[in-house]
DNA sequence: CACCTTTTGAAAATCATTTTCATAGGGGGT
DNA sequence: ACCCCCTATGAAAATGATTTTCAAAAGGTG
């Protein structure tokens, strides 16, 4: 079971690309941190720490790891792209709360197949989808506050 | 059956907002066209008509279609929003092509079904949700071309 | 260490979309 | 039709996230 840092490591070395200072330090970061955050978010993490990292690197660094497949990138639409670890290659779908925010992960396995179903209906080869809900969150829509 | 025309115009009447040339030329043209077309799109082909027409006024008529409930809004990724007529009230979901940009629209009750039930077990209330499935049309992904 | 390539940070550039602002145009009331 | 008060418009400038440029600063391989 390769961890993510072998995995960047490996996919920075096929790629005869160099294992930096500042990539590490990002790195770090963003293992460390949870759920699903922006560049500017990871950016002003790590700034803390390491002040002397711009803005440029941190974008460019976290390309890196969606390429490498340790991160994926989200687009909810939100004006920023997000980006969230990839947990154990299994893939999940979100709800995401107008109210404050907060974005739920579910799998549900009924639903892709009927995805798999509705693609190949069309004769159409699916390699990606994304399913958003979009509303509040038990939270946000309780009465009581 | 009010028609998007009156819907649209009813709309701005409701609103205190004014019936112009410009609106109701990038109405007609709107209407006209199929599909999925960016600001972009219908402001060119709007141009060859009316070549006094302001790129901002497409964007803020647009943004009024949508508004007024004749228009959807979509976010497919590509840099450019894309808006389509809300056509038989229905909702429907997409599978978009790699290959050609191909959008080929779908409704599948079973999977809006399953969606609810994954909001209902999260206490989520849906306000909207999109779908949408990536990969290669029936045409692309043919051996032959 | 040398050398060649990749990286980096700061600043400038991109690019879709939004905003500003001065002028023009609806439209209800008279 | 005339006023008057908003709202709308177009051109240009502004915004804001992301990308690119570029000269200087490391990787890393032998
Ligand atoms: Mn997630
Ligand atoms: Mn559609
Ligand atoms: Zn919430
Ligand atoms: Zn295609």
């Amino acid at each position: 079971m390769p961890n993510k840092r072998s995995i960047f490591r490996e996919f920075m070395a096929r790629n005869g690309l160099k294992w930096t200072k500042q990539r590490e330090a990002i790195l770090e970061e963003f293992l460390d941190s949870k759920e699903h955050l922006s560049t500017e978010a990871l950016y002003l993490a790590i700034r803390s720490k390491h002040p002397h990292i711009g803005y440029a690197t941190v974008y460019r660094t976290l390309k890196l790891f969606a390429e490498s497949g340790i991160a994926e990138e989200r687009d909810f639409g939100g004006g920023q792209v997000l980006y969230e670890l990839s947990n154990r290659g299994d893939h999940h779908d979100h709800l995401i709360c107008n109210g404050c925010g907060a974005i739920i992960e579910f799998e549900d396995q009924s639903i892709e197949k009927l995805q798999e179903n509705v693609a190949r209906e069309h004769q159409f080869k699916i390699t990606s989808h994304r399913l958003e809900i979009f509303g509040l969150c038990a939270k946000c829509s309780s009465p009581k506050h």
